[in-house]
RNA sequence: CGGGGUAUAGCGUAGUCCGGUCAUCGCGCCUGCUUUGGGAGCAGGAGGUCCCAAGUUCGAAUCUUGGUACCCCGACCA
């Protein structure tokens, strides 16, 4: 038993750390804040890539690239962009080292002092807009609709692997439109996107719904974002969605020639998600044994380990594995066969449990003389044996419940701890000892929205989109409200 | 940036109060044999700037001073 977890019970942040260095997602490097995703953890980030690009592009986008730096004035431009980033920005002032005159390793050459200083980006809206002021001048040229896979950097006073580094990788759509319409349409299409991959392929169930005024994008208009709920009780924004309306066309002075040959603003969007993802899908499923992954997006779905006494056993073994390989692989399943001899049946069956392979088949012995196969699933930790004939089609099925499984667990955990909740009391009550989603009037006022912060430490996640109307009164200041919001402690 | 900690083998640690057979133990690693259907057993072995620097002392992982790094709590965190 060399790596056991942290028990969720315990400690629920330790569990989340121990798993992402044991399942050997990541690891903190040696420069601070800042994570070193390791082949599995990237595997799994790669899968996310594919499905969301293949998505991305579906929905008419391409992909392009922006530099990494971005000139320090560029920022200033916008001014609640720049307020909002201003405290996170690593700045380059110099571009060259030289060696130390007393001879003690390399310094920075002072000579070699940028004229202007270059951000690292934190995000690229105002690299982008100032590149669209050359490729727009009429309405012809709209509408743009591009993406990116990009690293950013935000300086974070403290940082959790994938939750929060100091520098992450993400993807950034940066559109530009004609009309208003056409850039909400644009945030919401993408919001869409959003969520549907998060359920659809992360088996994460969401909430879609827009921010209040202080947990805005600074810059935009409207930030739409889905939340999810993770096994502690706690919300993880897992997306956003940015109507930026005309604000940074203003900023970069964009404008294009409409059908009636008058000048107008251009209407924008931006949009991202972040390896943040893989927090929350580590946090969602997994468990005490370790990760669960959904079929959709494990590097591999099913693992093969032999079980044998010695080679001539062995090679009998991965004759049978082999045509079981083929059949895998002619339904488009991806399979791992496992046959080292470096590392124990035992030993395998702890190490793919904890890096949440989603299928296992063992082979051995007994199973050439009777023309069986055993098969485990990671998500129950059910265990049978089966014939080997037709264990492709049995897997293939099998895949699909388990992809539907984890999601309906998921599922029925955020929908047994959302809470409606009326008075200030209950709120806390829950906020403070239950955790998780409480739906509850707010009378619409950052000032109240502050005072239930700094007295609960819960926020408004979001202003649920497809929410009925329903009359109450705020559960803080006793004002009326038009609709319940999401509140929830969060990452 | 405030408060509190920690630094000993690849990882996790004991020892620090009270200076001297004190560099401990577990995991991991290497070799051999036996094993292999849930993280094997036995035997042997390798691995150390006790964070750095200066000081006190016959003698420092241990005491003093200064530095550095990291962790936790808070503040901050579209």
């Amino acid at each position: 038993m060399a790596k056991v977890l942290t028990k969720r019970k315990e400690n629920y942040s330790q569990w989340y750390n121990d798993l992402v260095i044991k399942a050997d997602l990541a690891e903190n490097s040696a420069v601070r804040g800042c994570m070193v995703i390791k082949p599995y953890g990237f595997s799994i980030w790669e899968k996310m890539q594919a499905a969301l690009d293949k998505m991305f592009k579906e929905t008419g986008h391409s992909n392009a690239y922006f530099p990494l730096f971005i000139p320090k004035s560029f920022f200033s431009r916008e001014a609640s962009h720049v307020e909002g980033f201003a405290k996170e920005c690593a700045v380059v002032t110099h571009y060259r080292l030289k060696n130390d005159p007393n001879g003690k390793g390399i310094i920075v050459d002072e000579d070699a002092k940028l004229e202007e200083e270059l951000i690292v980006r934190p995000t690229s809206e105002t690299i982008i807009w100032n590149t669209y002021k050359g490729w727009i001048q009429s309405y012809r040229d709209l509408p743009i609709l591009c993406n990116q896979w990009a690293n950013v950097v935000r300086w974070e006073m403290r940082t959790r692997l994938f939750l929060r580094t100091t520098e992450f990788l993400w993807q950034e759509g940066h559109t530009a439109h004609a009309t208003k319409n056409e850039a909400l349409e644009e945030t919401i299409k993408m919001l869409n996107v959003y969520s549907e991959f998060a359920e659809k392929w992360m088996a994460l169930p969401v909430i879609k719904g827009t921010k209040t005024e202080s947990e805005r994008f600074a810059g935009a208009i409207d930030t739409y974002s889905i939340e999810a709920l993770m096994q502690d009780g706690k919300a993880l924004q897992s997306g956003t969605s940015h109507f930026l309306g005309q604000n940074f066309a203003k900023a970069f002075d964009v404008k294009f020639a409409n059908k009636e040959g008058k000048l107008d603003y251009v209407w924008a969007s931006s949009w991202g998600v972040s390896t943040r993802l893989m927090g929350a899908l580590i946090m969602a499923h997994s468990d005490d044994n370790g990760l669960v992954l959904p079929p959709k997006l494990a590097p591999f779905q099913v693992v093969i380990v032999p079980i044998y006494k010695n080679a001539e056993q062995l090679k009998k073994i991965s004759e049978a594995v082999d045509a079981i390989i083929h059949k895998l692989k002619a339904k488009g399943i991806s399979v791992k066969y496992d046959d080292r001899d470096t590392q124990k049946p035992g030993w395998k069956f702890a190490e793919y449990e904890l890096k949440g392979v989603p299928v296992r088949l063992a082979l051995g012995a007994r199973d050439l003389e009777n023309n069986t196969i055993e098969l485990a699933r990671r998500d129950t930790l059910e265990k049978n044996t089966y014939p080997q004939k037709n264990i492709e089609s049995r897997i293939e099925t099998l895949l699909d419940d388990i992809q539907n499984n984890i999601y309906n667990k998921a599922f029925k955990f955020r929908e047994e701890n959302t809470y409606k909740v009326d008075t200030y009391e209950e709120f806390k009550e829950i906020i403070n000892n239950k955790g998780g989603f409480v739906l509850a009037h707010w009378d619409g006022t950052t000032e109240t929205e502050q005072k239930i912060k700094a007295e609960t430490k819960a926020t408004i996640r979001c202003i649920l989109l497809d929410n009925e109307k329903e009359e109450g009164k705020c559960i803080y200041s006793g004002k009326p409200s038009k609709q319940r919001v999401l509140f929830a402690k969060a990452y």
